[in-house]
DNA sequence: ATGAAAGCGCTAACAC
DNA sequence: GTGTTAGCGCTTTCAT
């Protein structure tokens, strides 16, 4: 490429990057011969010379929740503006996959990270190793408070949800989870339980911790009927689960919202889908892509370390929890 | 590192990648050294040297789309059993934006793409640069006959879905699907019409081309409930589609399948959870994308080009298409 | 079996 | 302004 431009290879980079003046001349040469010949410069070579791939890795635990793949499509769109690639892994939930995962993006000299930590306690190595080596965003889920982290105010939804069901006059409760060691979980059924011990201490005990899939919501479900003393509302920490347990509901012959009000959580594509309509939170996820994103770039001009972005999650009142 | 263990750069080499033998004396000493320094090759570097990059390119219409994060899901396992890694590119269903993907993929040197090219015709030149310089395999969508192809039949599958229907006594149908040039609605649709023909000419005719969205399944249902001929089953192009059917049709107080039976395809979650349940298509997602995997890494010991792989989709019948 | 040396394709000093 | 040169961190001849 250099010589078939008639230039120096110093030239060729200088022309194609702006990075100094360069005589009108041999620029337009240069410009010619790399049209030519359709010239692409080689990413990878740049990389090893410039330490910097262009790349941004991110770990999801699991891209087939409903939930990441619209922040992994805003992420995405975010860097492409920026000219980076997106490295995309699964952690499968598995802690060790992960730690293995974050070694590799690593190993691939990406150029930042984006982390939904699957334990918040033993996802800190693994989060830890990368943060020293590269910029990392804390996304969705978190594991340590010293490194950035984009995400909805889980606390905050949780306890409007419960305040929402409490004005509606809803005083005994049961709470349907994960056992999932992810920050989200915890945070919600911290939550929960603050909130509603309030109006029932008992209820603040009342909780089933299964997986975040619809056949745990079945099995809860089951048990909850089971156990004959049906609270006035069934809140759930995802929109999974509370599918699951509307299934139970409907097919044992009782209503929602008639006989009890069900709430999800994430407000995926589910919950307006099912009948009746699925009263769950909501998460800008677009946005929470895009800081990610941008804060990894350190394209906002912020450094990502310590920032801590808390959006508003929103409460959608649907069909299963009004009182008719 | 070479210094640190006492041996030769090259030494290092052999004795990490087991390329030739080493003695033993050596080996231990190397292998000693690399667990002190904790030491990790630069893939970047090796990339440069051995022109192999050990990423693949994806490129998908719509990572938000339900159908795909299973088949990423299953790409990027089987690429890691590989020792690869996933750089995942959202072309957003925009032949501009995908030939672009595709360019900046080939700049990063991936080893292999798994595209599924938005539209049968103008993804082609992207499809071709790209298929020119790495193996390439087209996934789900297609745009060219002469390269690799993972997916289900779909005009199988659609048949099916139709002789069924007219098993069930079903002589009069409409068609809801979208105007997308992606090659699996072009597929679905010429089946549509091929098979109704022969039960209903008209019917082959009563096809509605909007969207894959819900919205749009509600536009069209408004529009046949209004025309005040209602056919015996509303075929859709796919879950989506049929949910906004669905939808309306509740609300306008037909009932799904007392009054007309209705048909999604790709089986998602939502067909699953809707009510009544979808009669939808399954398509082996997993399957899909491992092979998918395989095929572009060479893995099978097969060399991806020309190779056609279709999988038989399952029929998958549930309340919405069942007389009772 | 091992090391020296070249070189992958680029960019950044450094000279002119 | 421009070219020459070194070198990013590896792997792979090529000698030995």
């Amino acid at each position: 490429m250099a010589e078939a431009a008639g230039v120096s290879p110093a030239t060729v980079s200088r022309v194609l990057h702006g990075t100094r003046p360069v005589h009108p001349d041999l620029r337009a040469r240069t410009l010619a011969a790399a049209q030519r010949l359709n010239y692409r410069a080689n990413r990878v070579a740049q990389a090893l010379r410039t330490r910097s791939t262009g790349t941004v890795g991110m770990v999801v635990p699991n891209v087939a929740n409903p939930f990441f793949p619209v922040v992994i499509q805003a992420v995405e769109k975010e860097l492409r503006r920026h000219g980076a690639q997106l490295l995309l892994c699964d952690s499968g939930d598995d802690v060790g996959e992960e730690a293995e995962l974050v070694r590799s993006l690593l190993d691939h000299r990406i150029d930042g990270i984006l982390f939904s930590p699957c334990d918040q306690l033993s996802s800190r190595p693994a989060l830890r190793l990368a943060a020293a080596r590269v910029p990392l965003v804390q996304i969705d889920r978190r594991a340590v408070s010293d490194v950035a982290y984009v995400g909805v105010d889980q606390e905050g939804a949780m306890r409007e949800v419960i305040e929402y069901l409490i004005a509606q006059g809803c005083q005994r409760f049961a709470y349907v989870s994960s056992t999932s060691r992810a920050s989200t979980a915890a945070e919600r059924l911290r939550a929960y339980r603050h909130t509603v011990r309030g109006v029932d201490a008992r209820s603040a005990q009342r909780v089933y911790q299964g997986s975040f899939s619809l056949d745990w919501g079945r099995v809860a479900a089951k048990q909850i009927v089971d156990e004959g003393d049906l609270p006035d509302a069934i809140v759930c920490a995802n929109d999974s689960v509370a599918l699951g347990v509307l299934d139970v509901l409907r097919s044992q012959g009782l209503r929602v919202p008639d006989d009890v009000l069900l709430t999800g959580f994430d407000d995926t594509e589910l919950a307006s889908i099912a009948w009746p309509p699925l009263t769950s939170v909501h998460q800008p996820l677009e946005m929470i892509g895009r800081k990610g994103a941008e804060l990894v770039l350190g394209a906002d001009g912020v450094v990502a370390g310590r920032s801590v972005n808390l959006f508003k999650a929103e409460l959608k009142i649907r069909e299963s929890s009004r009182r008719r």
